[in-house]
DNA sequence: CGTAGTTACGTACACCGTACGTAGTGCGGT
DNA sequence: ACCGCACTACGTACGGTGTACGTAACTACG
């Protein structure tokens, strides 16, 4: 009998530790770190039950006792490195907060490059992602208008920055478990574009390439793009 | 001898076709359609060589005759996906254009949710994506500025409407191959949001819950946020 | 104190991507 | 014309995956 129901769950909604039974040997920051840990060094790809089990030292099927499924892992290691988010008291400046907490998601991405491919609207309810949201909204308290359109402020910054960091760091993830490195994959592939290219069948895309755009500040390109989406909800500009 | 040589590929870079031995029995639009066909259908994560092959009607190793790695098949479905964008003579109205272009790109992620999923940066060298690449370009011919700011806008708006899609589609794709139906896996997050805010610890959020938004319009909210976008990038506005 | 609910974990299953070997096929060069 | 080789086709096999299920040990509650 008993077996699990077939019902969809939230992990965060089923307390850790539940009196009856043993004491669990581990917590879920514990698996969560576990799991970050490997992700860090190894890439997304090697974090697999048996893995982080064995990175715990238990028992592949015992991991399932804390964590039903392996979304639920991934959720852990979401909610994990969003812990890592510094909250500040609010400077007034809703622009300058917003500006802030992009960059530091960025940093966070750079630290965890397996992020943005986790990064999922469903994993938005996690207590660090509810105390990060919250506290992007107090950033925004100074802004006019409903709070519904801070909301999709925070959604497309999020989004950006999700979109612009998997940019960045494109190959590097993916290419960590072939036996070829990213220059490599990076040569072959522009090699290709250039000889596409070079068939004059998209001149507007030849010129865009050939346009010589003196070097190239990531940071600068992110910096722009995050002020034009500010300045496309800023009432007062 | 031989075996493969361990170097990174474009698969589009080489011939479909090479003199050589028996015609081959199918074409990479066929293994395309019908591995589209099969996501359409199943879900992206049913897409497998197993599966694929058997769709075709061959062995299942024969389809790495044609299709070197399973990434390439990924290749392959963005490709065929995005020859379905139909393209136009530009207007000479750019914001107009660009606006048409993202909504023909949300239609199509519509038709196939598995897309948002495969967009990467890595497969934009597909001879579809530097087709609709050149039209994009060709629609942006009117707006003052060097191609690379256009290329920005570019990468911006698809970046929008990839993230865009990803919400509204959210658990769509996901709980496909779930025993529970998409309804239950909401209902049950939402309880669990209600049941957290309901703790009065994100006063913000729970007032950005509470406020009536009147009936949302998914399509309002979308161009809301195309327009901001277009707006950012809008020397003359 | 029993007993029910937990923890722990080994085994097993179905499925995955794909390396490798073999057999057949038809074009290219001589 | 014909040989040889590059190519297609595909069966088998390996090491991996997520996880269902069964069993044994343990502990807090009635």
């Amino acid at each position: 009998m008993a077996g699990r129901a077939a019902e969809p769950e939230v992990i965060w909604a089923r307390p850790e530790r539940s009196g009856r039974g043993p004491r669990p040997a581990y917590s879920r920051a514990d698996i969560a770190a576990a799991a970050v840990r490997i992700a860090d060094a190894e890439g997304l790809d090697a974090v697999s039950m048996r893995r982080v089990a064995a990175e715990l030292g238990c028992g592949t099927m015992s991991l399932y006792n804390y964590v039903p499924r392996k979304e639920d892992l991934y959720e852990l290691m979401v909610d994990a490195a969003g812990g890592e988010h510094e909250l500040w008291e609010p400077s007034g400046n809703w622009r300058a907060d917003m500006l802030r907490v992009a960059h530091q998601t960025r940093d966070l991405m750079h630290r965890h490059p397996w992020l943005p491919r986790l990064m999922s609207p469903v994993y938005g309810f996690s207590p660090n992602s509810l105390r990060y949201l919250e506290h992007c909204l107090a950033c925004l308290d100074p802004m006019p208008g409903p709070q519904g359109v801070k909301m999709e402020l925070i959604a497309m910054l999020n989004g950006i920055v999700t979109t612009y960091v998997s940019n960045e760091l494109a190959t590097a993830e993916r290419t960590r478990s072939l036996p070829w490195s990213q220059e490599q994959e990076n040569a072959v592939r522009i090699a290709y574009l250039r000889s596409r290219l070079a068939t004059g069948a998209y001149p507007r895309m030849a010129a865009a390439f050939l346009e010589d755009p003196g070097p190239i500040d990531l940071e600068a390109v992110f910096d722009r793009a995050l002020t034009r989406v500010l300045d496309g909800f800023d009432p007062g500009r």
